[in-house]
DNA sequence: GACTGGATTTGGATCGTTCCAAATACGCTA
DNA sequence: TAGCGTATTTGGAACGATCCAAATCCAGTC
């Protein structure tokens, strides 16, 4: 029942107290902490007792302001409930972490005020650099505004609105959206499909515009027309899809099939199509983008690009993480390809 | 083209660069910072202005070491990936955003090495307090000496193992796991199933142990006898789901129905149920736990118990922030209670 | 013009660590 | 035992903010 310690039991344990406690200097004890060759046998082991005996826990902050260095990333997603972004998130971390980075988790629910807002927060704790991952309609001014030139950022999976030469100069880690959609569109077409729609996503938004690209690329390679009102916007969640569902079908002639902004646009879709006795897989086919993990499990099973969000989180920290090493080296463009997996969505035309 | 700054490029602007800019003490600007009534008017316009100037940015860092304040709030998670805990996180942020707290993230992948390092590295970073969901097997111990005993910690999701007097000081957030899982078995029962499983989880997780109770309680009150094969254990996820699948039906009588520990492991045995022609929601009848957004759109929907997982990320949240206001008060345990969700999963048993 | 008291402003020490130049210790040789 | 070179150790000034006691300002009063 012996007391183990006697150190005060609030106050935290600093450099000194352990000093103090071994009669050395608080340098000598710096030194012992990073692990430096230059302090004697002795004295590293009677030090290292004393920090174990006290329960030390280094302070990273004040290291780091006398250092002027940083350890921490921070990590800005439009929408972490989503899991392509968990998953992707969860990259980021693992990657940081093995990096001896630690993350700062901000979300922003594709609010641009609350980007604004967490930016700001973030940055005050003098992040190393960002990744993020930006709201619809965010642009590029208020993104420098709030984060100033000094600090890198990586930008993840959606451009900015408004770009300008002057802040062009951030990395970029983009999914090839075109060609993704490109082989969504030609792999519909392989299976006789004439009137294909593109359903959901903001024309506002960078990476839809990519993709509905990708998609015309397709049709008019293949020489079909497009009509106006197979072109359906919605937000990039599923409540909004279901809710959009009819549109598809205001004109003739009526799609036969539909190449979606993403999965969860998709997956809505589907359940919009059950609502209207129309079977998704058998009466009318789709594709998705993400391949997110309920993709798979859908009914039917959901024919989508995959773009392996948590290879893609590791792959940004990367890119992050060498920029600091390399800050004057050049702005790097990174466009992480993506796969088609066919699943049972995408069925051949009812007619054919 | 004329220069609207002549301060250096690089290098940080910090509070004696703007105090020096208007020709004030570094403590008149300090104060400007934080509101304080004491600046005259016009001080303090001429600091704002040169602020704005300047482009400066806080370092809470610095202000923390001088306060001995902290201002952020580490959470370690044991699946980010999994959307109920990806949810729960972004419930989490919001919340200690609003609260003016930065989280710092920890994903630890359900190993306890990972966890210790996780917490090790997030403590250097001085949070003032965590939220930890627990890895598989995680002992209060081993956490204790990683956080020490002066951070506030809450728990949510499952127990540590091994915990004892000293180190039950922790807050904890928990689900109702035990009165889930009977209500989902009563549910089944009602239904006309005598022969129910219980799948998936591990027996030394709590939450796993628990959601067994429910169900044992809900058989035996119902006088239904359980056979030793109706338990099959397996990892929380799809992939060990399937692979686990066949266990269910190796004795006799086999099972009409199962109760699963949570939806990954539900939506993975309705897969391996496919591939061995059985299909769930005619032919078998099966429950999860969590309500993840994909439970709703799996073949057949998924009947499941809800959490709210978003919601318990702001309650975890705002339980640690009152923890933090009042330090001495008794620990709390609060137990969130869950609903059952009643889909088309869960069928009447074949014969009846 | 000296005095008073509230409103502002300020220098200097401090938080816990690292850097750096200088001091001390120690082992050997002469 | 003095002298010397290498191996350790160390005081004190940073880093960028805040705290606090003390200084200064500025009407208004006598």
């Amino acid at each position: 029942m012996a007391m183990e310690s006697n150190a005060p039991v609030h106050r935290k344990i600093t450099l000194s107290d352990i000093a103090a406690g071994c009669n050395v200097s608080r340098a000598t004890v710096s030194l012992v902490l990073r692990g430096s060759p230059l302090v004697g046998k002795r004295t590293r082991a009677r030090v290292e007792e004393e920090l174990r005996q006290q329960g030390y826990v280094y302070n990273r902050a004040a290291a780091n302001l006398r250092r002027r260095t940083s350890s921490s990333i921070a990590l800005v997603l439009n929408d972490l409930a989503n899991p392509f972004f968990a998953e992707f998130a969860s990259g980021v971390d693992e990657a940081l972490g093995e990096a001896g980075y630690v993350t700062l988790l901000g979300s922003t629910g594709e609010s641009i005020a609350r980007e604004q807002a967490v930016l700001g927060s973030l940055m005050e704790h003098g992040p190393a650099g960002l990744i993020l991952s930006p709201a619809e309609g965010s642009d590029a001014a208020r993104v420098l505004a709030a984060v100033g030139a000094q600090t890198p950022l990586l930008l993840f999976n959606r451009e900015l609105g408004g770009e300008t030469p002057e802040n062009a100069h951030w990395d970029r880690l983009m999914l090839d959206n075109q060609r993704g959609a490109r082989l969504a569109t030609e792999h519909l077409i392989a299976l006789g499909h004439r009137h294909i729609a593109f359903f959901g996503g903001h024309r506002d938004s960078s990476s839809c515009r990519e993709r509905h690209a990708g998609y015309t690329e397709a049709m008019q390679a293949a020489k079909l027309p497009i009509e106006p009102h197979w072109r359906v916007e919605c937000a990039p969640n599923r409540l909004d899809a279901v809710a959009q569902c009819g549109a598809l079908f205001f004109g003739t002639p009526a799609p036969t099939a539909a190449v979606c902004y993403n999965d969860a646009v998709a997956l809505g879709l589907m359940l919009g199509l059950y609502q209207r006795g129309v079977q998704p897989g058998r009466d009318f086919a789709l594709t998705g983008f993400d391949d997110i993990a309920e993709a798979a499990l859908s009914a039917p099973p959901l024919t989508t690009l995959t773009a392996t969000p948590r290879a893609r989180g590791r792959q940004a920290a990367e890119l992050l993480l060498q920029r600091l090493q390399t800050p004057q080296s050049a702005p790097r463009r990174t466009i992480a390809s993506v796969q088609l997996v066919v699943r049972a969505s995408s069925c051949p035309p009812p007619a054919a």
